[in-house]
DNA sequence: TTAAAATTGACCGGTAGTCAGTCATTTAAA
DNA sequence: TTTAAATGACTGACTACCGGTCAATTTTAA
């Protein structure tokens, strides 16, 4: 026998230590022996721990998210509204110290479109389903302290579908120019209609 | 002097020729020679009217997003409330006879997102401007008539980016089913907090 | 010592994009 | 009317390069 390395575990190591290529250059203009070079090690260890190019992104990702995730519940817990718990969970499309995942989630999403691989799907699924629960719990929570309407239950996956909307519209055009102060117009207003007048 | 071809005609020409086999294969797994072929064309030609593959994309859809607008103009006008309204400018994301295009405009949010280029972001926010404004009028008219109340008017965005999320989450993951469904609840639900009583 | 596991980079097949040359048509001089 | 010059359109062989493979080599535990 000879020593069994953590396969799981080397594959987040080199994932994570050309974090910053990826990063900074995207995908299309990375090679994989640039990737190889950064990571130390020979351009076929690469294949050894990863399907593809992409799938190094998909890793990267995958980390970065459930750290963000971790960061994101305490915050949350933190608050007391609804409306500010909801404020929160959008901050990701526009903070500056998740620019970084940012641009990474949108090569992931990128990938996503064209190299549909099972995996990736069961992924962003999960998430989705996550992050959408995590969303329709407020909201219920908000419904049972009396704070929000019965049937706003309805607009959870609308309003959590809205995000990902607002962050493609950012990135892909220049007519959002302020995303902050379009989320905030967005839950504002949607509030006035939501919210139990007392 | 030599002969002269309209070269705008004919960029059409050629990316209208291949359409199918973007929409069959999609980008990555298509040659320029392939695409070439099919054309009836060499393919230092493809060259001459084109940037490169990517942008072969984005002419086909500049013209069937252009067709589709049209059509879709017309069905709006010939409708009567706010509500079917809005909910007919979302059919394009479920529709059969849109998979078509459907299928290349994801594509081509694909390549929007990892090969930005200015003419492409510009077209974006064209599109985005024009379908915004649309979107609008839409709720503006339904609040002249009575039907919407004031502050309406400030979900437009909103309203308007849920249709790009929707789309993005029904694509890249499997949480979304009946998207049409998913629609409609959003719409009717927003509508039972946003339409008048009389 | 040994054998399995891990690593490697030379190599291969294939593709995007280039470019030197050809072709077809128009213009204008004779 | 003829023909030579001019030029835009077109072409596919060619190049540079890249993702992915695999036979050979090294490492390590037993």
């Amino acid at each position: 026998m000879a020593i069994i390395v953590d396969k799981v575990q080397k594959r987040k190591d080199i994932a994570l230590s050309c974090k910053g290529l990826f990063f900074q250059n995207g995908i299309k203009d990375l090679t994989i022996s640039e990737v190889a070079k950064t990571a130390g090690i020979g351009k076929g260890t690469i294949y050894e721990y990863f399907k593809n190019k992409e799938d190094i992104v998909f890793e990267i990702v995958n980390i970065l998210l459930l750290e963000h995730d971790i960061r994101k519940n305490e915050r949350i817990e933190n608050l007391n509204s609804t409306k500010e718990k909801i404020k929160e969970f959008f901050t990701f499309f526009y903070n500056e110290e998740d620019a970084e995942l940012r641009e990474l989630y949108k090569e992931f999403i990128s990938i996503s479109l064209t190299t549909p691989n099972e995996e990736m799907i069961e992924f962003q699924s999960q998430c989705s389903k996550n992050y959408f629960n995590w969303f329709e719990n407020i909201i219920q929570e908000g419904i049972d302290r009396g704070e929000l309407a019965l049937s706003s239950k309805n607009l959870a996956r609308g309003v959590f579908v809205f995000g990902e909307g607002i962050f493609i519209s950012s990135v892909g055009t220049n007519t959002i120019v302020d995303v902050k102060e379009e989320i905030d117009k967005f839950v504002d207003t949607l509030f006035e209609f939501i919210e139990v007048k007392r």
